[in-house]
DNA sequence: TTTTATTTTTAGATTAGTCTAAATTTTGTT
DNA sequence: AACAAAATTTAGACTAATCTAAAAATAAAA
């Protein structure tokens, strides 16, 4: 049984391993957690302890099977409440994640398996992240930021590479959401914004920042 | 913000107080809590602190009414999400309980409001205990333990006084569920349990333990 | 290859929540 | 009223999780 704080180590550090490369520094584990290297040092013997982790002195870590496991669990019971956050209760997108940050703690498996079936097994959470199966495994879907589609080119919206609801509700404001075709009308080489056309016929200008963290499918 | 040891102490020490009297003494919590009186001791300074108890030395606590309306708001999110494990989920009534006692501890009022209008703002939970609102109020049902009704009356479960899954199980097999029609046919003496005829027209002999923890509203 | 900067670990303290054992207060019984 | 029993509180110690400051190891730069 791991408490609350050790299955949120757990997930940091996997999502850095994802991200970053492994092994995963202490730093990194430090600055993502919000802590200091002093309580991550701590936190990573006491994982390593329970063989969650590989850890070696000043070498940084690496998420065991165990550990892996454990991890993408917990973003799976994660992503499946967002989804019934969003889908049953009718939350925005932009204000499930600290919801769904306690729910994922709650623990049984039973509850998991009824909620997928309750939701009709979803592949991808409100945000378009993938919900990994029970064994902790998804398949990545071909997308691809925002930025590199090239003027006529059409699209489909499929997810975001910043959560803030900040973010999250300028999308809204501009009507980009999920499953949202696109056009590229042209791209703006002084301060690389976009214009694109949105299903309804009008055109919008989205700046620099909505164009390198949306991503895309490429329709056409 | 509590800590969910200190909703849990509150929660325990408002049970206590409608069940038996007020002031509740500290040994009935610690036996409540599975803990020391030592420990009790600490805690109540703790919520005092806080004001959420009133406490004199050796003389016992009562809640404030802040603390009542923390107890009976976690105790509204118990029940709640009793039903949507329920209704929803599919799970039996003997099952929930653990889940819920983590669930309840999810601090979102938004949540809460939501999943109230999703079940349809339910007045009872599955095992029959009324649902607080959100100022932690309820009105009692008129329901009586099925010891005290006469042959020939007739009754509908409401309630059980007893929640072990052990007795909801056993309830499952004899076909008590809430909301069953029974009638008395007699009480047999020798051993206080008694006879009831269940709507299917089969008659059924009912222990004194069940007898004595099983609550029926009278309809005739 | 020294020197410097960065990263990581250790040492020592702090807080919440827990425990056992001992002291104190209250309650019940001669 | 005096004594015994029960309930409650205090004292002191322990673990998990955290922090700051200092020491040690590694990486980068001169
Ligand atoms: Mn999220
Ligand atoms: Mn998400
Ligand atoms: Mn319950
Ligand atoms: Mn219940």
């Amino acid at each position: 049984m791991l408490s609350i704080t050790e299955e949120n180590y757990l997930k940091a550090i996997f999502k850095i391993a994802e991200r970053d490369q492994s092994p995963v520094n202490t730093n990194a584990v430090a600055a993502s957690m919000q802590t200091t290297a002093a309580s991550v040092t701590d936190m990573i013997k006491r994982l390593s302890e329970k063989e969650l982790l590989d850890y070696e002195k000043y070498k940084g870590v690496l998420l065991t099977e165990k550990g892996r496991k454990l991890a993408t669990n917990l973003i799976r019971r994660h992503r499946l409440w967002e989804v019934f956050l969003t889908e049953k209760l009718g939350f925005s997108w932009d204000e499930v994640h600290e919801i769904a940050e306690e729910l994922e703690h709650i623990n049984s498996d039973q509850l998991i398996d009824r909620m997928d079936t309750f939701l009709g097994y979803p592949r991808f959470d409100p945000h378009g992240d993938p919900i990994p199966d029970a064994d902790g495994y998804w398949t990545r879907r071909p997308q691809v930021l925002l930025g590199t589609l090239l003027p006529g080119q059409l699209g489909v919206v499929t997810g975001v590479d910043d959560h803030t609801s900040a973010f999250l509700q300028y999308l809204n404001q501009l009507g980009l959401g999920l499953g949202e075709n696109i056009e590229v009308i042209n791209r703006v080489l002084y301060d690389n914004s976009m214009i694109i056309k949105l299903k309804d016929g009008k055109s919008i200008a989205v700046s620099d920042k909505v164009v390198q963290h949306l991503f895309v499918k490429i329709s056409a």
